[in-house]
DNA sequence: CACATTCGCCTAACACCTTTAGGTTGCGTG
DNA sequence: CACGCAACCTAAAGGTGTTAGGCGAATGTG
């Protein structure tokens, strides 16, 4: 559904609807219905074609790559892929059901991450942690950046990105031992 | 608009409608328009009572905490709130115009994160580059396991969510120096 | 006390989105 | 050539959002 795609990017993805994308289709809404099964069904179809693109993006950024240039490469993969199609973004975070989540492109992402972190040393179940952690962040600051969190104000938003890139480096460098609790 | 948030947390923020929250409230639907002016206002409202509400539990886990306590504090009011009111969370994401969020109890958010880092030794701007990234991970995490990303496997998600805690609080205490570049 | 105002609710009506049912046309294949 | 399929259509029903206008009860005022 790449025209759903293009859709979602320019009007955002909760604006997606069936009968406007007939409308840019030339098409009686109806007619759409042969292709998709429902209007969710149309939104399950943009999820998964922009997980898709951007785990494919995120393997070959990390092609070659290893430490903190890899985990540049990929955090800089999600920035990037959300400012450039800010509605196929959105759309990776629509809920899936179990099993069409088990058989999209979900788990390369996750993959993704724990390949960062073959250049560090950590081991399970830190490693764990620390994919869940890094899935976090990259999550986290992309979709308050794009929802506008941080906007206009001081520290410029690129620049943030570079130090907290930084710090996560550092941090995995430096992983704290379990501690006695 | 306290109704609206309990049929957020009941059928989920996406799932609210004037109309049902007039079928709950055993009315007709029009007759809401007196209370909300629009479908748009009610969500507004419901995501403002939200943050007011995320604010006020903030503000009191932090009285008389530092350091890693305050950390943990606050990060836990965030994923309890959340998982105690999948709704009204799911609310506090909700793109506002700027005026609404400047408004808002959203500044003092980030206030909340700011204060942390007093018991720990960074200045500006690397103050605010920690603000976004305590930020990010907050609503990264806390969003990721509500819509059940790293649900039922291996690490448990709160002992995922301690040790990133851990992490995060050795990682402040060791802030990298900005690089040359 | 009578009145006007206000408040909360109602019915009617329209527009738009979703979805199903069933019919048309055109084209490639056996 | 006949068949079947693909892609489109019209018709119709049901739900949500929204506006307009009206009704009755509570309330505060001269």
């Amino acid at each position: 559904m790449l025209a759903g795609a293009e859709l979602a990017d320019e009007i955002g993805f909760a604006a997606v609807t069936v009968s406007e994308l007939a409308r840019r289709a030339g098409v009686k809404v109806p007619s759409l219905y042969s292709h998709v099964r429902s209007s969710q069904d149309l939104k399950t179809r943009i999820a998964l074609l922009a997980l898709e693109e951007l785990a494919d993006r995120g393997s070959a950024a990390l092609a070659g790559r290893a430490g903190k240039d890899a985990l540049a490469a990929l955090a800089n993969v999600y920035r990037d892929y959300a400012r450039e199609h800010p509605g196929r973004y959105a759309a990776t975070q629509m809920p899936l059901d179990a099993e069409t989540a088990l058989s999209s492109a979900g788990p390369r992402h996750s993959q993704m991450t724990r390949a960062i972190l073959r250049g560090y040393d950590l081991t399970e179940p830190d490693q764990t942690h620390a994919v869940r952690l890094l899935g976090s962040v990259f999550h986290g600051y992309v979709s308050l950046e794009l929802t506008g969190g941080f906007s206009h104000s001081a520290p410029d938003s690129a620049e943030s990105w570079a130090r907290i890139l930084d710090a996560l480096d550092a941090m995995l460098r430096a992983w704290p031992p379990t501690p006695e609790r």
